[in-house]
DNA sequence: CTTGACTTAGAACGCGCGTTCGTGATATAA
DNA sequence: TTATATCACGAACGCGCGTTCTAAGTCAAG
């Protein structure tokens, strides 16, 4: 419908807008548009900036100098900034970040987009150390992004503190009258059975796994 | 060094500026900035804005209206757009994508960030379906990030499909003489070796591999 | 106290930049 | 031909907005 009824200027200018955006940070000016598209007059490149705007291709504030954005990137710039807390071993529990969360400074951090976890969480990652978490498709070297845990379901996979062993471990989590199955992701492995609750410290859910090479 | 001389007005200016950014997609004019934080006085944010510029919280284009950007938001920006081809099923060969790759009208795709992977590299993502590989890390509905192969490096984790079993799996590879070892990258677990290097046809490298919950 | 560095305030200058208007060229339809 | 729509041009208007200057209020060191 509103397909292809691009120009060769218009697809120039919309080039030129994403372009432009990616080496300043922020929008041109119709003049600038205008010099780099051989455009010579003004009202030109205003006339096609409204088009493209009732088209669909991007938004514009009025009144408002360099006041454009490209729709495609409309749902983009959702980047979630996760704070990397440190390390999880095996023999160590996990450091859970304090009640204030610093979004500002903090030097280590991984960027996920939202389609992979919920940007309205306070998350946190953390990096597997050892390979103690292997029967739980936990590698070494692995970012595991947890989430404070707030209501722990039957089924969620949870960083739990044994206090009895000394052990952190990434395990699903199922209540069953007194006791605690922790039931790791591998199906060919089985499961831990705990009879004393207190010994289970739950300390996050895991929401994502992710794992570089 | 340059640690914590932020005063409370300067840093709620880098807030005011970052959320800004998210709504509007431009950054905002020293006016807008001073009636955010109750700063009457243009000159006030003008000072204030070089003084965080000299400390690397922002960078300036002088004599550009709203010509500013965040530092911590230089890196980032880099989305990368992997397309989504389709599942890895054991029993099927792995659908690597045509030479042609259309970048727009991906409905399927995922969105990385650079510092997961290298945004220059030819991506694409597979589902794995099933859990016949979770003796290698991987497990039911895990995605994995692959990268056509060019040149297989000893110790790569690959997508190989062996055409005598007809099956595909994720392994690391080694070129042993004549044999080819397949390593699980579950270290409990045991190698394959084949001794027919035919039989093996490697169909990309594994860059990354996320699970979400 | 005085001195000097730091921060805030107010006002004015002047170009930047979106907007609007009048005009004209081209094209397809009646 | 005339009529209507689309697209392009240049000029002018006027507020937007970065810059600069003067002045004053803090606060710690001397």
């Amino acid at each position: 419908m509103s397909d292809q009824k691009l120009s060769a200027r218009q697809e120039a200018m919309l080039e030129f807008i994403d372009s432009f955006m990616q080496d300043n940070g922020y929008p041109p000016t119709i003049r600038e548009i205008g010099k780099a598209c051989d455009i010579s007059s003004t009202s030109v490149v205003n006339y096609n900036l409204n088009k493209l705007e009732r088209e669909g291709y991007l938004m514009r504030d009025r009144e408002v100098s360099r006041g454009l954005r490209l729709a495609n990137r409309a749902f983009q710039g959702s980047v979630v900034r996760v704070p990397l807390m440190g390390r999880i071993v095996a023999g160590e529990p996990v450091p859970v970040p304090d009640g204030d969360f610093s979004v500002f400074g903090d030097d280590e951090a991984i960027e996920l987009t939202s389609d992979i976890v919920d940007p309205h969480d306070d998350l946190f990652a953390l990096q597997v150390k050892g390979d103690s978490m292997v029967n739980d498709m936990i590698n070494d070297g692995d970012i595991v992004i947890m989430r404070p845990h707030r209501d722990v379901k039957n089924g969620d996979m949870v960083a739990v503190w044994l206090s009895d062993r000394e052990e952190t471990t990434l395990k699903r989590i199922y209540m069953e009258g007194e006791r605690i199955r922790l039931q790791p992701a591998n199906p060919m492995m089985g499961p831990i059975y705990v009879d004393d609750p207190s010994v289970v410290e739950v300390q996050g859910r895991v929401v994502a796994v992710i794992r570089q090479m």
